[in-house]
DNA sequence: ACTTATCAATCTATCGATAGATAGACAAAA
DNA sequence: TTTTGTCTATCTATCGATAGATTGATAAGT
């Protein structure tokens, strides 16, 4: 799907990470060229505008995310299975030295964003809501549940992890972000 | 005691307000300049750096939100009322036209911030939570919780209200807030 | 009362650095 | 030969920050 192969890769990477750090605002396109080893006009090239840019990174963030959580519908795959590698994504994200979640931060800094990287922005989550309130569905406690509870449950959970992430990044402390989530399954919020 | 007045306290709004919607990265000295009807050198004379501007920003921000909450332990008011004073703070926040919380931005690009302002971000995060801690441990449920485990708590608890916030703000749906909110109360994470 | 000195707050003008972006030349690959 | 990727060179706009002049008000000295 979004095998960009080279140099576009390579930028993409940099840009990944410069935006999970300091945010989309913080970062030039000189910033990703002299660490490409190229000249900035050569990054314009691969992609014409920082909101391009910014959508790109955001695009194939998601579609990884999606690719990686599989179908929710999985029969093979437990609720308590799918729930938790939802939440180990998020984790994981973390623990890659300190990094946040790209939409974290992303949707912190929404109003300054791109007109197209905001659309990344709300697609993902309404994308990773969706995926979550199926995987929800799927635990049929005796009340059936609309689909717009579902949702609303799976944004509960999602919010909480990314402030989660927040919270325990500006405190440098992996363990919040697991005491937190501790508490999300003693609520038993979560499958 | 942060009485700030005149052009000083001028400049302190209108960085606030520019913090809250678009980030620490988000604006310049010369958006408060021409906002304030001076020149940006008038600024600096104000707040020699924008580090000390912002950390400035962050100080006054905090004061003013412990001032509204008060004692965490006055007699006089139930955790429920002081919870829910809490959560009503951050909810009228979000509501001043999508504003996030001041240290819900501050904290996704806490890597971006000069070291003073990391440091507001996390004294605010140390405070709020223990002041939330302090609450729930008048709300004695049989157990007698450790000061550690109430700490864990309240971090819980603000984490999903900051990340509501994102998270409601990135869709302008203040609706989104109150279902996560919701959710907070239902699983009796909240007293 | 008049003068002098100080101060707070602003201005103009400018600094070096950097932002995102573009034009056009060049070389290698297809 | 056309496409692909990179380069040099440059543009305009803006960034945070500083220097030095100017204003009006206040205070002190005579």
């Amino acid at each position: 799907m979004y095998q960009v192969t080279g140099k576009s890769a390579e930028i993409l990477d940099l840009a990944e990470r410069h935006v999970r750090t300091v945010g989309y605002n913080g970062f030039s396109f000189r910033d990703l060229a002299s660490e490409a080893g190229i000249k900035s006009a050569s990054v314009h090239y691969h992609f014409p505008t920082k909101g391009n840019l910014g959508a790109a990174v955001a695009r194939r963030y998601a579609d990884r995310f999606f690719e990686i959580m599989g179908d929710p519908l999985n029969p093979k795959k437990s609720p308590r299975i799918l729930t938790e590698a939802f939440i180990g994504a998020f984790r994981g994200a973390l623990n890659e030295d300190g990094r946040m979640c790209l939409f974290c931060i992303l949707g912190a800094e929404f109003a300054a964003l791109p007109p197209e990287v905001q659309h990344e922005v709300r697609s993902f989550f309404n994308k990773s809501s969706e995926w979550l309130a199926q995987v929800l569905g799927r635990t049929a406690t005796g009340t059936a549940a609309s689909d717009a509870e579902l949702k609303a449950r799976a944004r509960s959970i999602i919010a909480c992890l990314e402030g989660a992430m927040m919270v325990a990044r500006a405190n440098d402390q992996l363990s919040i972000f697991d005491d937190i989530v501790g508490h999300l399954r003693r609520a038993h919020v979560v499958p």
